[in-house]
DNA sequence: CCAAAAGTGTTGACTGTACACCCATGT
DNA sequence: ACATGGGTGTACAGTCAACACTTTTGG
């Protein structure tokens, strides 16, 4: 019945990329390992596993002790396995993703923290492990979702303008999108309405501000 | 340094979901359990991982040995890690999928084999831990990947008529597909092209026969 | 000659894209 | 008054879906 199982288990880990827009730019969260390997080189926040604990709720613990940061939603994205990835011996990283708006960024003090700050994506310094592939292969993940479900309403406040919006996807997918051709497309999806609210002071025409519907994950039918 | 790693690993398994279609019905590839928990109850074919050894081998170790089946490609389809999935304790598992054409599935008889079987997806029995929610998960990656690829090469022979081609698309989404449509849509992709071979004694008007210009995976603009 | 599947085009609706000017405000 | 970003419509091209009849063979 329950034999005691003689396989030796790899160790195991879960890494998180954590994607927000700061100063019109894409970054990812990374913290400053303070052990070998890797030493005083920026990384992924990752953990290993505990016993009982769920990749995801180890995700999320990495979060909080190493960057302060409370997560709620985390999309699992690849499971990587790569026999030499470790050079403590065989461990395979469950990882995840998630994107945050710049005003949820509250890191929050705690001793543990290890430095951790957001990198332009474009400027990326060289990283421990194999964390350069799992970041590369979050943002294919990322413009993916943004073209096929309605997740850009967790990069934007409650109230937005359409500009914020496009900025949003241009920035992401690095290209300049038309104005009108963006507001017609987005408004077809039904997704989002307008709202009483405008913002003011920004030295032009006031904007119209723009809520979504509802700011849970579902996706579309098509999109870009 | 190299300090021993107190953490205690969960176990680490792999699942692997198989596909094919026989007899116009697509099937998954289960084995019958020789062990508790859920012994003589249909499963996916699984091992536990070996010491440095990566996922992907240990699922095609599975294939091998369980199934008598030899892979070549797998695909990574999701690592489940609820926390009670499993009777014997935390244990993980990475799971994989891949179709092939039924003139590949030479189940080679070894001894060690659990009596593989391939079950209809829509009559499947009830199965060990949660590998129905794995083949579930796995059936919508299939789907997904005929929309956004090319792999359909993978469940077709060498030659195939047009109409085998569309059969292939038809079961697996479930519904008739317009003949006219698919053969336009399909070959404005420029995927394959037609043969001098001809299928004959069908008694019916002979079949042109195609082939793919490239049997390695790629991924389209468009498609469905 | 009959049954069976192969093969073939047109139309209308819709979707995506390119493109340029006026508007409301802050300074 | 001017600088700044907000807001709007049209026309063309490409794509998708609906739809029915003729052709070629085997039996």
């Amino acid at each position: 019945m329950s034999k005691k199982i003689i396989y030796e288990s790899p160790y195991v880990t879960t890494d998180t990329v954590i994607f927000t827009i700061q100063d019109g730019v894409l970054k990812v969260l990374l913290i400053k390992r303070i052990n070998s390997p890797f030493k005083d080189t920026p990384a992924l926040p990752g953990v290993f596993l505990l016993k009982d604990e769920s990749t995801r709720e180890a995700a999320l613990r990495a979060l909080k002790t190493k960057a302060g940061l409370k997560m709620g939603f985390l999309e699992q994205l690849y499971t990587f396995d790569s026999r030499h990835r470790d050079p403590r011996g065989h461990t395979i990283s469950i990882t995840y993703f998630a994107f945050v708006r710049e005003d949820e960024l509250k890191i929050a003090p705690i001793k543990s923290l290890q430095s951790p700050e957001f990198y332009p994506i474009k400027k990326l310094p060289r990283l421990a492990f194999d964390h350069k592939e799992i970041i590369e292969l979050a943002l294919m993940r990322l413009q993916a979702k943004l073209e096929y479900t309605n997740v850009v309403y967790s990069l934007l406040p409650k109230y937005f303008a359409f500009s914020e919006l496009q900025k949003a996807y241009e920035i992401i997918f690095g290209r300049k999108i038309d104005k009108r051709n963006f507001r017609k497309k987005f408004l077809s999806l039904g997704l989002i309405r307008p709202t009483r609210q405008i913002l003011r002071g920004t030295r032009s025409r006031p904007a119209k501000l723009y809520e979504f519907k509802s700011r849970k994950p579902s996706a579309l039918k098509k999109f870009f």
